[in-house]
DNA sequence: TCTGGGGTCCTGCTACGA
DNA sequence: TCTGTCGTAGCAGGACCC
């Protein structure tokens, strides 16, 4: 029985059930949920039809990428951030989705409340990932076995999706334990996953010792190849390693992290409630632009995006960047911080704009973006400044002195919006191909769609 | 064959004031 | 008055994560 229900994903191995006692003693402990094939698995849970099938979430353009795919997909070799082309060739047959985020954000939220029953202490890590910290939840609710074998049992049966948890005394081992956990591909065919795995103190070094080293945080493919060229390339190696002989390659910070995750020493906590450092907004083009006027366009229409999300999380930004990528992906950018933080679209336009001056556009945009940082509360003071002395302050004042005269304007612009839709207001310039729409902060969240316009990100992928 | 978008964190450099 | 030092902030870029 077991082994059939868990061959539905609904439950684990037998193994972990004989293995879940031992968890009632571990402290402090930490659970990392991780959904199976998020965006993926929603579209298939609405459409039940693509049961079985493989689907790819995703951009359908030529510079569009895989943001999830289904199990079926998998087999094939694809994974996500593979271009969209390059998992079309693998898998000719595969149906491709444009992906929607409010859904997902929505089903994500439902996700997060079956966490907040369980432990106050939750810190996203992404819409489909969390960290749990339920320490301080064993006495009402059981084992963090237990609990987590809960929150897989309600989230199949209230949200028809699955999920993955990993549990640990730590971040690292509670990650790395989700990812065992996880359904596999082997030899062409799916192998369902244990659904949860513990990995007691006492097991962690040897838990550890089966990783390369690019299974922990913060190692990518620049530091992947730099301990590489020293000779290291699984966690036992760097475990044994004198950090202070890596600082001059990874530097200090890095250099101690890493060693210590390799030795399975991490003690951050697992923090609830964080706040937004940055907002931004950025897009790829279906072809390199090359015209200035087609880049200030797309940057007052991401202007927009920012200053409505900026609104609606009510923060204001110090700090304006403008982020270019060229075609051989060399990646630009310029900033500017303020006096006071704003949030209006027509003082980060004004300022996007000045940056954009700073750029040479001779060999062409691949991608153009706008990001907000130095974020406070709207509701924060705003600072004044009466020594005005340079002229660059005295942009600065100017931009806060704009951004307070049209703080009215741009409540009332948000007051019609909320009562009549995003798209009842926008700016008449936008006219045209895309009408009075105004932007959704992600209408092309995976990248520019081949069905539009040159120049034109927006619009829906194609759906078989 | 081609490589998205939204973020975070860290490092090195430079400017500036004490 | 000049010079060196130190701390801090701003800026640009790189790497990483999902």
């Amino acid at each position: 029985m077991l082994l059939l229900l868990r061959d539905f994903g609904i439950l684990n191995s037998t193994a972990d059930y004989e293995s879940g006692d031992r968890s009632a003693s571990l402290r402090p402990a930490i659970l990392l949920v991780d959904m199976d094939s998020f965006f993926a698995s929603v579209e298939v849970r609405e459409r039940p039809e693509l049961r079985g099938k493989p689907v790819l979430v995703g951009g359908n353009g030529s510079r569009g990428v895989v943001a999830s795919c289904t199990y079926e997909a998998r087999r094939f070799g694809i994974h996500s951030a593979m271009p969209m082309v390059t998992a079309l060739r693998l898998c000719p047959t595969a149906i491709v989705l444009p992906g929607n985020m409010q859904r997902y954000s929505l089903v994500s939220q439902q996700i997060h409340k079956i966490f907040s029953d369980v432990t106050p202490l939750v810190e996203p890590l992404a819409l489909d990932e969390a960290f749990l910290d339920v320490t301080g939840s064993q006495a009402l609710l059981g084992s963090p076995f237990h609990i987590a074998h809960e929150i897989r049992r309600r989230i199949h049966e209230e949200l028809a999706l699955h999920c993955a948890v990993g549990v640990g005394n730590s971040k690292l081992i509670a990650k790395l334990a989700s990812k065992e956990a996880k359904p596999r591909i082997e030899h062409g065919q799916v192998v369902p996953g244990a659904g949860v795995v513990v990995v007691m103190p006492e097991e962690i070094e040897h838990f550890l010792a089966q990783f390369d080293v690019r299974a922990l945080f913060g190692v990518g493919p620049a530091t992947a190849r730099e301990l590489e060229r020293l000779g290291i390339e699984r966690v036992t190696e760097l475990a044994a390693m004198d950090p202070e002989l890596l600082v001059r390659h990874l530097g200090r910070s890095h250099a101690y992290g890493l060693v210590n995750l390799a030795r399975g020493i991490d003690d951050r906590p697992v923090v609830a409630d964080q706040v937004s450092k940055s907002i931004g907004h950025e897009e790829t083009f279906v072809e390199d632009v090359f015209e200035k006027d087609v880049l200030v366009e797309r940057l007052r229409r991401q202007a927009v995006a920012v200053a409505d999300a900026l609104k609606s999380a009510g923060r204001r930004g110090r700090t304006i960047s403008v982020k270019m990528k060229d075609p051989s992906f060399r990646i630009r950018s310029r900033s500017q911080s303020l006096l006071s933080g704003v949030d209006d679209h027509v003082a980060l336009f004004e300022v996007a704009c000045a940056l954009l001056d700073l750029f040479d556009l001779t060999e062409g945009v691949r991608l153009i973006g706008i990001s907000v940082s130095g974020l406070e509360d709207a509701s924060d003071p705003v600072q004044l400044r009466l020594d005005v002395t340079s002229d660059e302050d005295a942009a600065s004042q100017k931009a806060l002195d704009l951004q307070q005269e049209r703080a009215q304007l741009e409540d009332t612009i948000a007051d019609i919006r909320e009562r009549f839709g995003r798209h009842a207001l926008g700016a008449a310039s936008s006219l045209g191909g895309s009408g009075l729409a105004v932007p959704a902060q992600r209408d092309q969240p995976f990248g520019p769609s081949e069905t539009t316009a040159p120049h034109d990100g927006t619009g829906s992928s194609h759906v078989p």
